[in-house]
DNA sequence: TGGTAGTCAATATA
DNA sequence: TATATTGACTACCA
C-alpha cells in the first residue's frame, strides 16, 4: 500500500519532472493548438483536438439529480421549523459562553434532573436521536440543543416531526426499549452523579455534561432496529484509548479508511476495550465540578470506540439537516476560536482540509453514505454542554475567552505528531509532492471540462498526451471535477459561519460578502465563470500566468503566443453543469467559441512533431 | 472494471 | 496562522 503511494508520488515527481522539461504541448503545427514558450505562455488544445477522437455521449452524472434533489430534501434549511437556531434568538452583546449549552439548558435541567429518572432519561438533545421521543408539541426552537439539524425523514405518524429538546413532562413511551442489546456511552462516574443520585444542587447542563452524554444512544450493530434505541444504565465507563483506538493515525498515508471504522464496537468488544479505561468516579462520589472534567487529560476520542460518546449512533430514520449542522459548528468554531485543525482531528478524526470542506460543502444527509459518521460526530459534540464541548477540546474555558487562547495539543495526544512518530517507525515518510497543474493545465482542462464532464477514456488519453500529464491525473482531474461541481450549490451563499453571523446580527453581514464569495467560488469552480475583475479575471484573461517564470525557464523556445481563453456570460449554462445536466456533445466550434487563441509567433515546428491526429 | 464517496494532506490563499 | 483548495488515494459498489 505504501509502496503503491510511494509510486504515485513517485510517479507524479516523475511526471512533474517531465513537465518541467516539456512544459509545452507538442502538436500539429497545423493545428491551432499553440505552443508557446515566451512571456505570456500559453498553450489551448487544438482546434481539432475533439475530432481526433469519438465523440463520446455525455452520460449524466451518477448525481446529476444532486444537485437539485439537494433543493428538494425532504427538509432543509428553509423549512421554518429548522431556520430557528439558538443565536439568532440571543442577542449580539451576549458574550460567546452565553451561547453555551449549559446556559441555555440549565434551567431546563434543573427541572429536568428533579424529574423522575424515567423523565430524566427520555430526553436532551442525546434523546433526540431517537424518534421514540419524538413530541412535536413540545418543539421548541430558542436553542441549539433542541436540535434543529435532526428531523426525520419519515412522517411515521402523519404529523410533522422535528426532534424536539428534553421536556420534563416528554413520554418515556419506548425508551426503554431493547435495553439488554443497546449499550450507552456513559462514564461510569458521570453517570451514577446524575442517575443513582441525586444531582448535585449545584449540577447544571453546563457543569455536568453527564446529561446530555448519558442521553447519547447507540444502535447496537447486532440487529437492532433503527426504532428500537435505547439506553442501558449499566454502561461501561469510557475507555482510555489504547493506540489501536488511534489506529487510523498510524497506518500509512492512504491507508487509512474511515468506512473501515464506521461500525461501532460491538458489545463484546466494547468490553474486551473496557479493560483499559478511563479511571471513574464511585457512585458514592461526590459530583463532579465543571473544573474537574476540564483538568481531567484530554481523552482520544476515536471512530472505533463506541463508548465514546461522539460516536453515538443515529436511528436511520433520523435526518440530520447537515446544512444547518454545518453552520452551527462553523459558528462555533469561530466563537470559541477553535481552529479548524483542532476540531477536526480531535473530534473529527478527520483533517483540517477535510473538515473546511465539509463545512463549506455540506453534502446532504440523505445523499450521505459513509460521511455520516463525520456529521454524526459533529452532530454530537455540538449536543455536548459548552464545558463538555471544550474538555473535549482540552480547551480550557478561560482559554476560549482569549481570543487566541488555545491551549496546544498534548504532544503525545497530537494526532499528527502520533503519526510522524508511528510512522518513523515504518521509516521516514517522504513528502508527497502534490502536482499543481499549470495554469495553461488547468484552464484546458476546466474548457474541457465544460463541454465534457465525462470524457472517454481515449479522449483522456488525448488530452493526458497534450497535456503531459498521467491518464490518471487526467482521470483524477475529471472525476474531481464531476465531484466538486456537484457541490457548487452553496456558491451564492455566505460561508456557514457569515450565515450564522447574520443570523445572530439579524441581517447584519454585508451583501458585498456575498458577491465576492460567489465570485471567488465561481471562478474557482468548473464550468462558471463570471465577467469582472478578479484575481482568478486575470488568469482567464491570460494576462498573469503565475507560472510563467517557471515556462521561460523550462522553455528554451522562442515562440511567443498569448492565449486568451474567453468565456463569456455563461452562467445559465454553468449552472445547468453544476446541476449535472446532459450536455451536449462537445463540438470543437463550440470549443473555439469558448477558446480564443491570439497567435502571435510561428510555430517553429520544434516542438509540433507530436499530432492529434495520431491520436 | 470503472465510477463514486470519503478523505488525506500538500499547497494556496486570506 | 488559519482556512480554502485540490490532486490523489482507497474502499466500495454496480
Amino acid at each position: 500500500m505504501e509502496s503503491s503511494r510511494t509510486a504515485a508520488t513517485s510517479t507524479n515527481g516523475t511526471e512533474k519532472s517531465r513537465r518541467r522539461n516539456t512544459d509545452y504541448l507538442q502538436i500539429d503545427p497545423s493545428s491551432t493548438f499553440i505552443n508557446n514558450t515566451g512571456r505570456g505562455f500559453a498553450e489551448e488544445l487544438p482546434e481539432n483536438f475533439l475530432d481526433t477522437i469519438s465523440p463520446h455521449p455525455i452520460t449524466p452524472s451518477a448525481s446529476t439529480s444532486s444537485a437539485t434533489s439537494a433543493t428538494e430534501e425532504p427538509a432543509t434549511s428553509s423549512a421554518p421549523q429548522l431556520a430557528s437556531l439558538a443565536p439568532m434568538s440571543m442577542s449580539s452583546e451576549q458574550p460567546s459562553s452565553s451561547f453555551s449549552s449549559a446556559s441555555l439548558l440549565s434551567s431546563s435541567y434543573e427541572t429536568i434532573k428533579n424529574e423522575p429518572e424515567d423523565y430524566r432519561f427520555s430526553g436532551s438533545t442525546a434523546g433526540l436521536l431517537s424518534p421514540l421521543h419524538v413530541d412535536s408539541r413540545r418543539r421548541e426552537s430558542h436553542d441549539f440543543n433542541t436540535s434543529p439539524y435532526i428531523k426525520e425523514e419519515e412522517d411515521l405518524d402523519g404529523s410533522h416531526l422535528l426532534m424536539g429538546g428534553i421536556r420534563p413532562d416528554t413520554p418515556t413511551n419506548d425508551r426503554s426499549t431493547d435495553l439488554g442489546s443497546i449499550s450507552s456511552l456513559l462514564n461510569e462516574d458521570h453517570h451514577t452523579n446524575t442517575i443513582g443520585q441525586s444531582p448535585s444542587p449545584r449540577s447544571t447542563f453546563g457543569s455536568d455534561p453527564t446529561p446530555m452524554i448519558q442521553r447519547q444512544l447507540i444502535k447496537n450493530e447486532d440487529g437492532v432496529s433503527p426504532g428500537s434505541m435505547g439506553f442501558s444504565k449499566n454502561h461501561q465507563g469510557y475507555q482510555k484509548p489504547r493506540n489501536g483506538d488511534r489506529m487510523e493515525y498510524e497506518k500509512a498515508p492512504y491507508q487509512r479508511n474511515s468506512r473501515k471504522q464506521k461500525k461501532p464496537l460491538g458489545l463484546l468488544n466494547q468490553a474486551l476495550s473496557s479493560v483499559i479505561s478511563t479511571p471513574t468516579i464511585s457512585s458514592s462520589n461526590i459530583p463532579t465540578p465543571p473544573s474537574a472534567h476540564i483538568a481531567q487529560p484530554r481523552r482520544i476520542y476515536s471512530t472505533q470506540d463506541s463508548n465514546d460518546p461522539l460516536n453515538a449512533e443515529i436511528g436511520d430514520d433520523i435526518y440530520i439537516d447537515t446544512k444547518d449542522l454545518c453552520k452551527r459548528i462553523a459558528f462555533e468554531l469561530k466563537n470559541h476560536s477553535i481552529p479548524q485543525a483542532i476540531f477536526a482531528e480531535r473530534i473529527l478524526c478527520r483533517s483540517q482540509g477535510t473538515l473546511s470542506d465539509l463545512l463549506r460543502n455540506p453534502k446532504p444527509w440523505n445523499k450521505l453514505k459513509s460521511g455520516r459518521e463525520t456529521f454524526r460526530r459533529m452532530y454530537n459534540w455540538v449536543a455536548q454542554p459548552l464545558a463538555t464541548r471544550l474538555a473535549i477540546l482540552d480547551m480550557k474555558t478561560e482559554d476560549v475567552n482569549r481570543a487566541s487562547g488555545m491551549s496546544p495539543p498534548t504532544p503525545a495526544q497530537n494526532v499528527r505528531t502520533h503519526r510522524r512518530s508511528t510512522s518513523d517507525h515504518d521509516g521516514p515518510v517522504s513528502k508527497r509532492p502534490r502536482l499543481v497543474f499549470t495554469d495553461i493545465q488547468k484552464r484546458t482542462l476546466q474548457a474541457i471540462f465544460k463541454e465534457t464532464q465525462r470524457p472517454s477514456r481515449e479522449m483522456q488519453q488525448t488530452i493526458a498526451e497534450h497535456l503531459r500529464l498521467d491518464l490518471s491525473t487526467v482521470a483524477n482531474f475529471f472525476m474531481n471535477a464531476r465531484r466538486r461541481s456537484r457541490l457548487g450549490g452553496n456558491i451564492d451563499e455566505p460561508t456557514p459561519f457569515q450565515q450564522m453571523a447574520e443570523m445572530y446580527k439579524e441581517g447584519a453581514i454585508a451583501t458585498s460578502n456575498h458577491s465576492a464569495e460567489q465570485r471567488e467560488m465561481i471562478e474557482r469552480g468548473f464550468g462558471v465563470s463570471i465577467p469582472g475583475p478578479s484575481h482568478s479575471g486575470e488568469l482567464l484573461n491570460g494576462d498573469s500566468h503565475e507560472d510563467d517564470e517557471e515556462l521561460d525557464e523550462l522553455n528554451d523556445s522562442e515562440l511567443a503566443y498569448e492565449e486568451d481563453v474567453e468565456i463569456g456570460d455563461e452562467e445559465e449554462e454553468d449552472e445547468e453543469q453544476a446541476n449535472g445536466d446532459i450536455l451536449p456533445t462537445p463540438k470543437v466550434e463550440e470549443l473555439e467559441e469558448k477558446t480564443v487563441i491570439k497567435e502571435e509567433a510561428p510555430d517553429d515546428g520544434e516542438y509540433g512533431a507530436t499530432k492529434l491526429a495520431a491520436n
